[in-house]
Order: C-alpha cells, then structure tokens, then sequence
DNA sequence: TTTTTTTACGCAATCGTTCCCGGCATCGTT
DNA sequence: AACGATGCCGGGAACGATTGCGTAAAAAAA
C-alpha cells in the first residue's frame, strides 16, 4: 500500500554506476564529468526522482523539524504567529510541529516530551499561563536544544526571545483611558508570575502615576485559567462592576479576558461606553465588529512568528555555540473604536 | 551544537552487549533472558534512551507523519479542525504537517509538492477555493497515497470524506428566514464549483421551494476568493441592498462572506435585523458578542478533524488496500440569535 | 553418555544517502 | 620512457535501529 519512491539506487542501476557518482552527479560535484552529471540529471528528471528526506536526516543527524508550544491553536494571536512561523520555516524547507498545552503545565510538559521525543532541531515557545516551574525547559536548554522564546517568555533562560513592549502597550492604553475622563480604572489580568502580566501591570501603573492618579488594588482582578477561567471572568468582572464608586473603565490585559469581560458586561447590560469604556489586548479579527467596535492593544503577531523562526534557524544553523542572545522587542498598535469614546476632557490642563 | 543523542550503541557497548540484544531487550523479545532485560531496561533508563524516530522511519519506510492542507489556520474553522486533527494525531504518535494554501491553487500546488516530498504517509485536505483541478491530486492517489477529504471536498475521487451536511445547514437557516417573514432572501455565495457550494445552494433553493417562494437568480452573488475577496464581498453585498424591492435577508454561504457582509452592511448603516436579517455559516468564537448577535450555522469542526484523522490512520495503517470508502455526514448546528429576530409570522397558515 | 532441544545471544544485512579512500586511465613533464 | 598530476569513478563504511539466521552453551531427552 505504498508508493514505491525511487532512490539513488535505481538510477545508478538503470544507469550503469554506482550510487556514489549519482550521488555526486545530483549535488554537482566537480569530481562528475559533465556527461555524466547531464546523463544523471535528465534521467532523475525523467523518473521523478525525490531525494528521501529521512535518510538524509539519519545522515546529518538532523531532523529538519522545530517544535512549537503554543497555548490555543484557536486562539487569534497564536494563529497569525503560526502562520508567520510556517511561512519562514518552509521557505527555509523546515517542517513544524506545533503543539498545544491548553494552557496547561501538565500538558506542556507532555508536549515538551514528545517533541524531544521526536528528534526536533529547535524549538519555539509560547510558555502556558500555567507554567511556574522552568527545570526541563532549562535542562533542554543546558543540553544545547536551541530555544528561542516569544510572547510569554522565560527571563530565566539565557537565549532569544521575542515580545512585544508591552509596558508601552498597557501605558498607551491607560493613557488612552485617561484622557477620555476615565480615573478608575479596573483591570482584568491573568497570573502575576507571567511575564506578560508584569510587564502590562507596570505599563498600567505607571500611566497612572504620570497622570496623578492613585494606584488601587482593589481595581486589579487577577483571573487563574483552566477549565473554569469562565467562572473566574465572570465573579472579577462582578465585583469591578460592583464596586461603588463603580470603575470607570475595564483594561483586559489578554485576549480572552477582554472577550469574556464583553460577554459578562452585556449580560450584565452594562452600557459601554456610557457606563463604562473598554478595552484590551487582543489580536481577534472581528473586534470592529463588536457591539460597540472594541478599541484594542494589537499584537504584530504574524510578524513575531517570522522573526522568532528566523532567530531560531539562525541558532540551529550555526556552526559555534551561540552566546550572544537578543531580545526583538516589537510595537503593539493601539486600535482606537467606539468602545472607548466617551467624555471628552482636555487632559494635562496644567502642562503646556 | 547538537544535543548528542544516546543510541543503542551505547548502551550495548556500556553493558558488553550487540545492539541486537540491546534492541529485543528493549522491545521486550522473548529471546531475551530476565536478568539481561532487566539489565538493559535499567541501564537505557538511567540514560535516558530515547529511539532515534529517524531511523526507525528510514527502517520501516514509515514517516509517522501526515500532511494537512486547509485554507488559512487563522480562518476558525480549520483551527477548530486542526485542534481535533492534532489530538488523534499525537494520540497515535503521528506528527502533523500543516500547511496553508491561502485560498490559492497555486499555493495549494506548491504545498502539496512540498508535502509529499517530505515523505508523509498520508494526507488530510480541504481544497482551496480555487482548486478546479484535480489531476496532482488523483495521481498522487492512484499511486496510493492515502487520502482523506474534509469540508472541501473532491467528489471524483474515490476515498474517505467528511463533510457537515451543508444542504441541511443550508435549508434549516432558510427555512427559518422565510419563518419570520422573509421572502426576498438573499445569498452570498463562494464560486460555484466547491462542493460546499452546491450543496449549500441546493439546502436553499429547497427550502424556496418547499415555502412556494420562488428562485431568483438575481438574489444570489457569487463573489471570487482571493486578494480582492474584500471588494468582491463589498460589491455583491452593494447589489444586494440597492435591489427593489429590496432584499429582507441575507444568507453568508461561509465564515469570511458573512463577516464580510456584516462589515459592508455596518459600513452602510443598515440595521440589522430591523431593514434585514442576517445569518450565515461560520465557526468564529465571537459571533455572539457581534452587533447584532449573529445567527449562524455553525460545523462540528473539531469533530471533523478527530474523525478524518481517524479515517486516515485507519487507512495508513491497513494491511491490504482498502476499497469501500465511506463518507461521513455530520450535523451542523443552527444557533438562533438577534440578528435573525423581527417580525413574528405565522409560516405554513394553509398547512395543519 | 550421547543426542536433541532449548535458551540466549551475536553477526550481518537492510533502509537511502553521503563521503572518505582508493584506483585506473590519460595527459603532460623531464 | 618513466614519473607524477589530474580527471573520473567505484567500493564500502557510516547514520540508528530492526530482524533473519547462525551458533555456543545449557538443559532436556534419549
């Protein structure tokens, strides 16, 4: 039930040599006369000759695959960085696999295993927003697996990474915010311990303290994912919705925490943006679709997929062990819509 | 640089033993006595031996590894279909090859060639738009290459297939336009070869019939896939509402039409459902947050990728060639929301 | 004790390709 | 004429694993 290949064999055989000059004649090598080389090329042609990539692998020790971790395949953001990933890496004729960990640690791990499993030339990671324990990442680093990092990355870890300022991202926002009227403004974000939230927390805190405003605790609701983030959406958008003096603005700082706050504001029939402004990361395509059009931080995602591939090709194709690590830090785009036009008010009366 | 992988060299060696015990110890062969098992077991654990998945695919002429061609991973219904194609997949130990064809045949070529010349043991797609040719693929599956179909299927070719029963999906959401109240019903549809096309047009054209309404051709656009689906979909969606009497529904045959049409017809200020309604197949995740919530007809796309895979392997993994094929017929499912809610008429007054 | 059987292991071929090494013409040089 | 240089090609090992076959030693049967 196979589709019998055609090997190097074949051609040597029909051809009268031995598979070395075929092998030669096919990779041009000074060492074939020209007949020869042009006997063998026609007749490979003829044939259909495919040289078989497994053995070549098996020779080169090199599997021609990287591995991917994502969290959601489903999800915008991490499928415009696949399809920035495919297309460098089949340009550079590597194959990839991709595997999700549902934003489990658990299931990361398991993934991580069949991966290394598998003979991989390199890998590229998005960690969970689970993952709180770094030791294989670091033991498969330490052991020379190439490893580059993007979006969720892993400070620890002494290699490539690639993210977006998301410090500027959470700051333009909040100011944003600011400047239409808003001075409560409540956040939706994930665990503290990504790097992700740290970096967004720090962007939101300090808009606010360039504008004057009090950092409140009580605004930041931090939501746990898993089976049930639904459930944990749904109790922090209540409680930010009953708080009294109500919060004049919602920050989501992921793309699933902004949805599932639009979502629980509707049932809830909060007016946005007559109540309440919102906005948040996200990389969804139908955002200006949204009842109102979400104002959002976008992430140049498809452009981050190219850039960690390129930076891991370059890693596993080096010849020395690299030292000498990057960091790329890309722009998020403020994406301004309804979701967020309300009162408007002159804002830094007193400078200028 | 390389991440020096333990073979079963080493452990023959560190144990004094042929890698031909070493390899039936590990694979658990009865011509291997206790003592020396358990030996070799502890020692390959102890290491950590991992089997080289190159070698056993140049040995087994297996690459345990599928292709998967679809339109756009970052189009929800084929990342929905990946996720389930990927969780049978790894389940089985199989690897999956995914690669885009953007819609384009071209592409859809070129990805094809790639594929198979990375030697995979089957293939999973959904053709492009665009495809009207069939001929690399029925060459490739005269030669035995197994091939399973998915949505976008090719009906001269004699394997497995698994659609959604898009003439049912068609008809149930006609049928539930003309129940309240519309009789003008419009259609944007893709070209008119895709099997899902037709299939879908027939759900339509039935559910006309059956109410006693009769076909209008001009109701129905065709709009092309491609760089300029945009303006295609702005164009059709133009012709539609300028018609008079004008149309009182549209029908979005897929998931890029409908949110195309929504945008063109927010773009116009046309309310929705007061002047139309509106409802259409897609699969995206966000549909209910829209404005209006949008009714749709949604697939079992996750499904689809699980029982295709299944198929595949199945189809990988026979013995002898297998002949009776089967296609499976999935149910897709009506989700009834704002956007298709207006005026309440009694259907059927002469019938009951 | 001798023969047969069984047990437990090693040798070597194999998958498709590359590449080191070696060899045979042919040609030019002294 | 003898020698080395060069051009062109083949033999065979290697990559890591499996597996048919052969075989020594031990156990069982004669």
């Amino acid at each position: 039930m196979k589709f019998e290949a055609v090997t190097i064999k074949d051609i040597a055989k029909a051809l009268g040599l031995s598979t070395s000059t075929v092998s030669r004649a096919l990779r041009d090598s000074y060492e074939i006369s020209p007949e020869t080389k042009k006997m063998v090329l026609e007749y490979a042609e003829k044939i259909n000759y495919q040289p078989n990539p497994i053995a070549l692998s098996l020779k080169e020790r090199k599997s021609h695959t990287i591995g991917v971790i994502v969290g959601e395949i489903a999800n915008s953001f991490f499928s415009q960085t696949i399809n920035g990933i495919e297309s460098v890496a089949q340009q550079k004729g590597y194959n990839v696999i991709i595997s999700q960990s549902h934003e489990s640690f658990e299931k990361e791990m398991r993934n991580l295993h069949y991966l290394t499993s598998r003979s991989i030339d390199g890998l590229l990671v998005s960690v969970s927003v689970e993952t709180n324990n770094f030791d294989y990442l670091k033991d498969l680093h330490a052991k020379g697996m190439p490893i580059v990092f993007f979006d969720r990355i892993v400070n620890e870890i002494d290699t490539h990474k690639v993210i977006v300022d998301n410090y500027k991202g959470a700051y333009d926002a909040t100011t944003h915010l600011i400047q239409n009227g808003c001075r409560n403004i409540a956040v939706l974000a994930n665990v503290s311990f990504l790097s992700i939230t740290q970096e967004r927390m720090a962007g939101y805190k300090a808009a606010l303290e360039d504008n004057g405003i009090a950092y409140n605790n009580q605004l930041v609701q931090h939501c746990k994912p898993g089976e049930n983030l639904n459930d944990e959406v749904i109790a922090a958008v209540k409680k930010i919705t009953r708080m009294r003096p109500m919060a004049d603005a919602i920050l989501g700082l992921s793309d699933k925490l902004t949805t599932g706050c639009l979502r629980v504001l509707q049932e809830e029939k909060i007016k946005i943006p007559e109540e309440l402004l919102m906005m948040g990361f996200s990389n969804g395509e139908l955002t200006d679709l949204l009842n109102p059009p979400l104002s959002i931080i976008k992430q140049p995602a498809f452009e981050m997929g190219e850039i960690s591939t390129q930076l891991l090709l370059q890693l596993i194709e080096s010849k020395r062990p690299v030292t000498d690590f990057v960091t790329k830090v890309l722009l998020p785009e403020l994406v301004i819509r309804n979701s967020t036009k309300k009162k408007k008010v002159k804002s830094k009366l007193t400078a200028e």
